[in-house]
DNA sequence: CTGAAAGCGCTTACAG
DNA sequence: CTGAAAGCGCTTACAG
């Protein structure tokens, strides 16, 4: 049986708007008919309609956090049901419920403005690479609380990130240090802020050291695409001794397919890796990696936004370090 | 600018019932009203608020998933992003919301119940490993119609599952086709129903070529636990030269450690995993594995909470095959 | 076909 | 302190 606020006021014979006001502990109440309408409430394990409590309230205690619809998730490793979790845990934690959102493929620009109308959320965690000047206009305009996962060059806004260029760095450093000199770089989609960023790094990392930095690859994350661009690179750069490669997941799988095939010595072989995935270090030579606080970012993305949605003011960028395991 | 449909019938001079028939694709209007209301409604980006929606309808068009809230999530590779995914999809495309449910940790019986009373969801898929006997209760009693991912002995109810017993058994046969005889069974949770079925599909098959079956060994998934465990297995049965291993994720990864510490020869000893994982084959030695539809999975839970919630009859139970790669 | 009215369950001024 | 009333935005009988 599902009560509501009138009955609980019938049970108890008081007016409802007397026990909205003892339940959502406000003044204006004795302390008597409080504990009276606390206990009923209680016993019969009331819970307010979340709807008609959202419509009264214009609030709706959601927040709302977009995935890619596409899904090449196995390219991201545990990256985003870390991240997932992490949000979900939090924002259940603050009382807050999560609606995980699917931009529709067929039209990704309509899904942003669309919940903006519906009013279905508070408050949205975007991933950066999934965020267009568009939707960034529409959010500002329509007063709609925002944090994004991921810096972006679209909206200087708060964003939740690792240190890109400083963890990119640190991994060639680290290659360096082994002794390697002719390295290369594999990268994602040059458009991505980060892969600019920790080509950035890499490039920056290897010069200081009398290095030449010119050997890289963008590559998109397709297993096809990267592993064909892999082979026409290790051909024009055959002197690689190592490879820098600025995304984890499966990707550096793809890329190890066919260092093996083109009978690379991967023991000898330097490679480092932006990203760790457990299952690196159970391969039969030595990856180095940088892995990121996925589930703290993901916690800082919520807190960041519940500020928003408070009206208070969180730090509009948030800069995680990575570690090193090598 | 947000409108209401207060807003659309103003501008349009028609009563908002009128307006709300048109937008609704009710008939009693007259082809020349709709088509205007529908022009401006488009021309404004009117989207109805969805609260407000939820609170006339009775119904919120948001179906629930609830996901484990411990989140040892690294245990099951990419099942619970890709699950999500699919489900996030399969509702987004159908125009359901996905909202994702972190179960309390200190209470999380109580999660079930509340989400009842705030009837905030029309539906629920949960984790046959998450539900019990009370909430299945507690379900019926308020009607709220819910699927189970994976078979439960708590409920006779829709669920859907990967045919459990099969798989173990077309494991165990690839092994025995590749010449072990001596194979050892590394199982989880015995308390789990998928745990059971796979043990009992691996006895069977052994069974059956005349083998013996008695080197099983239940563990939790926990890595330290489960090294300790492996360590006095293997010791117990020292003679074993395969395994066939019930659940898939990194807990393989944890008994490849001992395995490798106790010096087994991993191209000579059999591995077989029940689950799925890319990184398997990538590892220098075979490892035998059977993979899970899981966005399948997704989709028909998904497909089968839509069913009920409108009233249809989902099947009962639909179970999936693995395939076997080795 | 069209619209005024009541209602979904809750909250929030506003009188008493 | 207490409660009657209006309102959140939408839907659904019910008259006209």
């Amino acid at each position: 049986m599902k009560y509501t606020i009138r009955e609980i006021s019938e049970i108890t014979n008081v007016a409802v708007s007397t026990v909205s006001k003892a339940l959502n502990g406000q003044k204006g109440v004795s302390e008597k008919k409080r504990q009276e309408i606390l206990r009923i409430a209680e016993k019969v394990h009331y819970q307010p309609n979340a709807n008609a409590r959202a419509l009264a309230h214009r609030k709706t205690s959601t927040i709302g956090l977009i995935v890619p619809g596409d899904a090449d998730y196995s390219l991201s490793g545990v990256y985003w049901s870390v991240l997932i979790a992490a949000i979900a845990k939090e924002a259940n934690s603050q009382k807050y419920n999560l609606m995980l959102i699917c931009p529709d493929l067929q039209r990704p620009d309509q899904t942003i403005s669309e919940i903006i109308q519906k009013q279905a959320v508070d408050g949205l965690i975007i991933p950066s690479e999934l965020v267009t000047k568009k939707d960034v206009k529409a959010l500002m305009e329509a007063g709609l609380p925002f944090v994004m996962q991921g810096c972006s060059p679209v909206a200087e806004h708060c964003c939740v990130d690792v240190k890109n260029k400083d963890g990119a760095r640190k991994l060639t450093a680290a290659l360096i240090a082994r002794g390697y000199k002719r390295i290369g770089c594999v990268a994602g989609d040059r458009k991505l802020l980060y892969t600019q960023e920790r080509v950035e790094g890499f490039m920056e990392e290897m010069k200081n050291a009398g290095f030449a930095n010119d050997a890289i690859l963008y590559t998109s994350y397709s297993k096809e695409e990267t592993q064909e661009n892999i082979r026409t690179f290790t051909e024009a750069f055959p002197d690689l001794d190592a490879l820098f490669i600025s995304a984890g997941g499966e990707f550096p799988f793809y890329i190890i397919d066919v260092l093996k095939e083109k009978n690379y010595d991967l023991h000898a072989f330097g490679l480092a890796v932006f990203g760790d995935y457990t299952p690196y270090h159970y391969l039969p030579y030595r990856i180095i990696t940088a892995s990121q606080p996925v589930r703290k970012m993901g916690i800082q993305d919520t807190k960041n936004l519940l500020q928003l949605i408070n009206k208070e003011t969180p730090p509009s960028l948030s800069l995680f370090d990575t570690e090193i395991q090598s």
